[in-house]
DNA sequence: GTAGGGTTAG
């Protein structure tokens, strides 16, 4: 008699067993009736026992039997037992080799993967082109860029450089080692027999995935020109390439013509379109689609919910989660994120206590979530305790979300404290000297401030540029801080708006902009702003004003410009919707949705 | 008997 809930893999080894020792037949002794057997087995201890069985029989110098019995350790996977069973066998031929090469590859073992790539050399053991795309992909994510140097020129002197599959690896494993341009020489080297779909799809997902969008756009529409027709996997590239951009048009775009020219769509590209509304603070085209939606993952919630957190909506966020959990979904860590996300970006204390004592396995980014949302209402002892009493190590993260408490509420022991901690942990992350710094400012402590500019570079740590985009038409303008003679326009209208706000009471922030973490402290550098430089720019070219101003910003909009964008919306009555690094502001009325809390 | 491309956060 079996136990109830007695899985099937203990009931195959109970079935086993009891033909081993309990009931005849026999065990196998030819060939084809271990096959038979090997077949049925799926677990570690039943192919232990098979192996044993095959050691007793004089069959096991079969090697198609120890192959199979191999393929199946693999498949469990058991590592270091198929490694034994390798190690033992006679001669094993490539193909073996290469299956196991491919299987430290995929268990996240490139390291041996690369030493039995070694181990096979030594034996004069030829590589193929099925070895090498397993190598480079363990050299990829070894994140070693003079070892896949060193493989390429192997795959060269082996004469599989013209192997597409091996060059489309190669593409990926540059683009991952952060040398986009090294695989885009690969690309275009590849002769068009070559340049196949997944060549293109490669291409273009690198660039997405290595922060260069509008290269992954640029490509995607030279791909089609080539008269190849995108997939489902092209398209989940484009629209985060919008998405990233913030190109609402575009994205649009794209997501009628899946519809208009039926092009290959599933589940991922859907949760593709849903981020990238979210991205480009409409919520309510994310909210349709999210409604229409044939099929939905943990994915699609999960944008959902950290879309509503970031545009400012987190009762819709809230709700939407326990919708979610009403539906039977699980929640995973990403969704506990947007969770805490909505919580923090509302203030909502207790609830977020609530949330985070509920989860399961929370990891150093819900803590860090949690030391942003205690120390963002002020309680900053209460957060430093809680960091004290992690159970697991704290990271540059959880220290850095107490050091941005701290700017906000000028407490410059505390701050000094967690700003040793992150520098400690990562000293080259440019934001969290520029908190510091305007600690420092705020109290007026001058030399300190000069301090943390020496010490950024001394440690060749530059800040990052600020700049704001606008998509019109289709393109992308950029707007950089500071002075531009052929923006003359631009600044005429900045001028006449700025008087017609300052005779409504706007005054401009002259002294330490306490939330504005990467501008020069001056009144000049305030005034030009990039954002009021887009503000201005997207109200000389869109006349109307039912059509909102959407401006996305790379680091955090300072305060003044937070102010200023307020005063617009009401003066001139129009919306404006921001993205910067960390959220949405949507100007509406003279009023922010974040509430002025960010 | 083995091989290449995709979504949320960070």
């Amino acid at each position: 008699m079996i136990a109830r809930g007695t899985s099937p893999i203990n009931i195959c080894t109970l079935a086993l067993l009891r033909s081993l020792h309990t009931s005849p037949p026999p065990p196998p002794t030819t060939k084809a009736g271990f096959a038979v057997l090997l077949r049925s087995a799926s677990s570690r201890p039943h192919l232990k026992q098979i192996h044993a069985l095959l050691l007793t029989t004089g069959l096991s110098h079969k090697n198609s039997l120890l192959t199979q019995l191999l393929l199946s350790l693999i498949s469990i996977p058991d590592m270091s037992y198929a490694r034994h069973l390798f190690d033992d066998m006679h001669k094993p031929r490539v193909f073996l080799w290469n299956t196991l090469i491919r299987a430290y590859a995929r268990t996240n073992l490139p390291g041996d993967a690369i030493a039995l790539y070694h181990d096979m050399r030594r034996l004069g053991v030829r590589p193929d082109s099925f070895t090498f795309p397993f190598v480079l992909k363990a050299c990829a994510d070894l994140l070693d860029v003079w070892l896949g140097m060193a493989i390429h020129s192997l795959v060269i002197k082996f004469r599989l450089v013209n192997d597409a599959i091996v060059q489309t690896e190669l593409m990926i494993m540059y683009a991952k080692l952060g040398a986009c341009d090294s695989a885009e020489n690969i690309f275009e080297s590849m002769s068009s027999g070559s340049k196949d779909l997944v060549a293109w799809n490669a291409l273009i997902s690198s660039f997405t995935q290595n922060g260069h969008a509008d290269k992954a756009l640029r490509l995607f529409h030279r791909m089609e020109s080539a008269g190849m027709k995108p997939d489902s996997i092209t398209l989940v590239s484009a629209i985060s390439s919008c998405a990233y951009l913030g190109c609402l048009e575009r994205g649009r775009r794209l997501h009628r013509r899946i519809k208009e020219e039926m092009l290959e769509s599933n589940v991922f590209v859907d949760n593709a379109l849903l981020d990238m509304y979210a991205k480009c603070g409409s919520m309510e085209e994310a909210s349709k689609l999210f409604g229409e939606m044939q099929q939905r993952s943990i994915v699609s919630w999960s944008t959902m919910i950290g879309g509503y957190a970031v545009n400012g909506d987190s009762q819709r966020a809230l709700s939407l989660f326990s919708r979610m959990q009403d539906e039977g979904v699980q929640p995973n860590h990403v969704t506990n994120l947007a969770v805490l996300s909505a919580c923090s970006h509302a203030g909502l204390v207790g609830e977020g206590k609530e949330y985070f004592s509920r989860m399961l396995d929370p990891k150093v980014e819900h803590y860090a979530s949690m030391v942003d949302l205690l120390g963002r209402s002020g309680h900053l002892e209460e957060t430093y305790n809680f960091i004290k009493s992690m159970p697991i190590e704290q990271d540059a993260g959880v220290w850095g979300a107490l050091l941005g408490a701290c700017t906000i509420y000028h407490d410059l022991e505390l701050g000094q404290l967690a700003a040793d901690e992150v520098f400690r942990l990562a000293p080259g992350i440019p934001s969290y000297h520029v908190l510091l710094s305007n600690i420092y400012a705020a109290s007026g402590r001058w030399d300190d401030v000069q301090k943390v500019r020496e010490n950024m570079r001394g440690n060749h740590v530059r800040k990052v540029a600020a700049y704001s985009s606008v998509e019109l038409d289709g393109e992308v303008y950029l707007f950089h801080e500071g002075s531009h003679g052929q923006w003359k326009e631009i600044y005429k209208k900045l001028d006449e708006v700025t008087t017609v706000l300052r005779g409504m009471g706007y005054e401009p922030v002259t002294g330490v902009v306490l939330h504005d973490v990467e501008s020069e402290e001056k009144e000049a550098a305030v005034r030009t702003h990039s954002e009021k430089l887009a503000i201005a720019f997207s109200l000389t070219r869109m006349k109307s004003a039912g059509t909102p101003i959407r401006i996305m910003k790379n680091l955090r909009v300072c305060n003044d410009c937070h102010t200023f964008s307020k005063y617009v919306s009401r003066a001139l009555g129009r919306d404006i919707i921001m993205r910067d690094k960390n959220r949405f502001h949507h100007f509406k009325d003279g009023e922010c949705s974040c509430r002025d809390f960010w």
